[in-house]
DNA sequence: GGCTGCTAGGAAAGCGCTTACCTATGCGAT
DNA sequence: ATCGCATAGGTAAGCGCTTTCCTAGCAGCC
């Protein structure tokens, strides 16, 4: 790998010089060593070595992300949002995906902090489990003791910047159109119940039935895996132990694909007999048949959001900042039948 | 930040001492100074500079990845597989989207090369383009000749290692199925023609009814945008210039399923009257209905091997591996009408 | 007891870069 | 002709770490 020296050496001039030109210094060059360090740049392929670099001037340029997974079509369109933005800055991104291990988040935030990254963003659902969050606060502080930047999305665990989808606002429009259209036995299709998503969303539905006089009874209720495999798993058990049921609820849209696959198994008529309803609006709810109602949340534009407060100036006191959900109404949903 | 310095300082011992503790190097420490740091390290939450460790020892820790764009299923999948296997080698990953724009290909090959990866892995597509082919073949070169391996996945462009999907065989596959169920009047949903994934599978295609005795006659060919929007565009155009079209292959699920949408809102029986097959088994090709039959490619084993040559012992010379396709079948592909 | 031979720990160099500081040159002013 | 000053360029320190090389101390031996 060719040095600044090389380059230094092979143009006649001091590494001084050398630096000064490849970095458009303000300290002025004469034209003709100017164009001999370029040629020898040129000649030796030379870039400069950025952790050199971030040694010896401290200006981070890299941004570290920590998702869940990113082949998850929710955490797919946030990154993209992030991304956007990071680019924008010219910072790289380096990517972690903690596939759901509270563990490998708290390693992933020890390991960006040792890449020196210029700012944390950490994406997803928080947990309910006081340790852990204990833990992962304290390992967040002690980043940006080191003047590294944090933000959080959909999660609340962090005592800064925080960019948050409108989840529980999100469970109410769904429980007020259900019960404008009549349903009032209806089944929940839940994700584990540790992450704070699903019971976010949770209480908005029930908040919405109890107002309707419909309050939801715990055992419509049925947790399983956040995926499509879960989302039929609870269909089922919900369509046997509730005699009658003519709305499923699914905490997200990947569940509802996999309820509305069992329902077609099972011959039941959607939304003849039973409708379905998801959550996140993720491309896959316009394609399936019937099309998917769904609660709408601007994932990149969450994405884009955290990645600006992140990079944007620091604030000081913690930002907030919840982005709507709005219903998105398709052929998923339909009357209560009679 | 704490530095190593300030360890050794309140460990009282040399900064050499406090290194061979926390790097568990092989020189003997006393059980009583290694206590001492040990504890230091903790008060301090000490994190080693990662960048001042790069440059006392070059052993890279990170590895690059450049895709079109996380948020595409396809290269969510990938990048899976690729993350996955630099995991296990306890390798961070820098993810950088290129957008489909050949020069920020160029620009994110140069920046990795700054940030001295380990590896860069160029996932997607090539292009047909001479000029920017060589032009990325002499940065991976140069990236290469300082220690840095390289490989390539479902792209050819480069002389070193490289991991493909069986694209031509994919084509084949769907040809041969057609024709084996009738289809002769087959119109062709086809991706941007500088893609060579795209020219890839429609050789495959092409030589597999050619040989079925049925070539495809140029026009029967629609090159539109990779996604759903150009799926229907294309599909539209097909439908009004080929009169008793009985099939339509889109050359990847994407578009097939912007196909499908297309002609549900014409009011044309899928696979009753025009049948619809896609291409890479994309997580959506279940969900849609009807069901789409397609050609799955192991996207995620292909992330993985790719990334396992990249981090694997190098060879002496250029190594390809080919990952077969299969055809999936499922509804959306029904007999040549009568 | 004096020597050798070992070991634990420290001093210091050096990784590639930036930049504060210094030197030498050339110009205008006196 | 002398002085001062601006300016272009070089010198060297230092970023945080690893590691080679060295030193001091000690046990073991004759």
């Amino acid at each position: 790998m060719a040095t600044l020296a090389d380059v230094a050496r092979r143009a006649g001039v001091s590494p001084a010089t050398a630096s000064r030109v490849i970095n458009g210094s303000s300290k002025p060059v004469a034209d003709e060593l100017r164009e001999r360090v370029l040629r020898a740049v040129a000649d030796l392929r030379y870039v400069p070595n950025a952790h050199a670099q971030l040694l010896a001037r401290p200006q981070r340029s890299v941004v570290g992300v920590v998702v869940h997974d990113v082949s998850d079509p929710y955490f797919a369109e946030l990154t993209r949002g992030l991304q956007r933005v990071a680019t924008d800055h010219g910072r790289l991104v380096i990517i972690c995906n903690s596939y759901r291990d509270p563990e490998r988040e708290l390693e992933y935030v020890e390991l960006l902090r040792a890449q020196q990254v210029a700012a944390i963003v950490l994406a997803g659902s928080g947990y309910h489990d006081a340790t852990f969050t204990a833990r992962l606060a304290e390992k967040l502080a002690a980043y940006e003791a080191t003047g590294g930047r944090v933000a959080v999305v959909g999660r609340h665990e962090h005592p800064g910047d925080a960019v948050m989808p409108a989840n529980t606002d999100g469970g109410r429009l769904l429980g007020a159109e259900l019960l404008r259209r009549g349903h009032t036995r209806i089944g929940v299709v839940a994700g584990p119940q540790v992450l704070t998503t699903i019971t976010d969303r949770l209480d908005g539905l029930r908040a919405a039935l109890a107002e309707g006089g419909h309050p939801l009874p715990a055992e419509r209720v049925r947790y399983a895996d956040f995926d499509r495999d879960g989302g039929a798993r609870a269909a089922g058990e919900l369509l046997d132990a509730v005699p009658g049921l003519t709305a499923l609820v699914a905490l997200n849209d990947s569940m509802a694909v996999g309820a509305l696959t069992l329902l077609r198994a099972r011959g039941v008529p959607v939304p003849g007999q039973v409708s379905v309803v998801g959550f996140d609006d993720m491309p896959v709810a316009a394609d399936v048949t019937p099309a998917l109602t769904t609660v709408r949340l601007p994932l990149v534009e969450l994405g884009a959001r955290a990645m600006t407060l992140a990079l944007g100036p620091p604030a000081d006191r913690s930002r907030v900042e919840v982005l709507p959900a709005t219903l998105v109404v398709r052929d998923s949903l339909g009357p209560a039948p009679a």
